[in-house]
DNA sequence: CAATAACTGGAAGAAAAATTCAACTTGGAA
DNA sequence: TTCCAAGTTGAATTTTTCTTCCAGTTATTG
């Protein structure tokens, strides 16, 4: 981010690493709410270096997953080419939910209300009005009903993602059978009613808890 | 539960009703996990009282929540009187998710993966059958596609009611859109691959946390 | 091989929630 | 009316998690 900064001291540098390498692999299996010291344990290191290193949870957020919310977002503009709407959106949304499955810290990231961050915020800015040209496409084409909405289309994410963090350790391949059932839902179901506001995708994916 | 409890004293009584009312109010817009402390706080009690009728937060869930734990399964009882498999499939969906929207905690009791409660577990295995039978009817009517399991079923609420959980203050009705995507998903999906396994019901509720 | 600025570990402090308890109050039986 | 078992209170204690801090270590520079 800041290139002005000093570089750190090799030792510094790799822990950092090291750290980094830690806590994406505990968030992967836990979620993002793994402490300061667990990473810290895990990594044989003391707090103390978790801390001076990512002074804020954010900082670490940031570290670890900007990368993938990069990923997520050449998705978006590559399904966003598709000659195709509804083969685009669906390819989108599969190859979304597979990264999140991958990495169940990822997916509270991308989807889960607490953790605003500048950045998914920003990942959503860029993407929404790319899933709003496919689905105005694919409504005029007549693959999606007239009245969807890319907050339909955000809701079905949040549904099969809610699927996915229920049945990750039981049944870790069911998030695609609702994923069918989403998509299928999308494709059939009456939207032609009270379509909701454009402001509601944010809400879906960080609703201020309370 | 124990008729043979000696009854409370009149004042005791009157305060047990008093935190009943409380507790559910709390709960029911801010969730399951509420702090003792608010509780007795909002009932204008000392928080030695709250803990000497319900000495376990389970009791206070259990006394909260299983007359209306007992309103669900009665409508999965109706439900399954229904002539029409499909419509009472629908029905019983969205009257319980009307409940569940009334209040966030009786939802997140019937739905969220920490809150194993013996009542909640007792009511999937009283709900279950019905719903198998339901679905098995639907699927023999072509209501419902070949291979549709009360899984499905499950896994439709879950989603709808994730999606009331991420919207409930911003889009209070956004649920409704997503339950009607869930519904034409089931009857539309393809659903004839890999059935999940019975017992996935049980942990599409109730996963054990990581 | 100093000198020193950066780095580290983990104990100590702070904050928030859960739980206990001993002194005090009260309903209701005798 | 008296008495005491039942009930109440809220301060104190325990638990858990987060955060700070400093005495000691280490990489780097001249």
């Amino acid at each position: 981010m800041a290139a002005s900064d000093p570089p750190l001291r090799r030792d510094a540098e790799r822990n950092r690493q090291l750290l980094l390498r830690t806590a994406y692999d505990l968030m992967a299996s836990a979620g993002l709410d793994v402490s300061y010291e667990d990473i810290a344990r895990a990594a044989g290191t003391g707090m103390g270096t978790v801390y001076r290193r990512f002074p804020q949870r954010q900082d670490l957020l940031d570290a670890l997953f900007s990368e993938h919310i990069d990923t997520v977002i050449e998705l978006a503009e590559q399904a966003a080419r598709y000659d195709d709407a509804w083969a685009g959106l669906t390819w989108f949304l599969e190859r979304q939910l597979e990264i999140e499955a991958k990495s169940r810290g990822l997916g509270e990231l991308l989807r889960s209300r607490n953790q605003a961050t500048a950045l998914v915020r920003r990942a959503h800015e860029r993407m929404t009005p790319l899933v709003a040209g496919l689905i105005a496409r694919a409504v005029r084409t007549g693959q999606l009903p007239a009245g969807a909405t890319p907050a339909d289309f955000a809701a079905a994410h949040v549904m099969v993602g809610g699927v996915m963090d229920a049945s990750r350790t039981s049944a870790p391949q069911m998030w695609r059978r609702a994923l069918r059932i989403a998509l299928a839902g999308l494709r059939h179901a009456d939207l032609s009613g009270d379509p909701p506001d454009e402001v509601i995708i944010d809400h879906l994916y960080n609703d201020p808890k309370n």
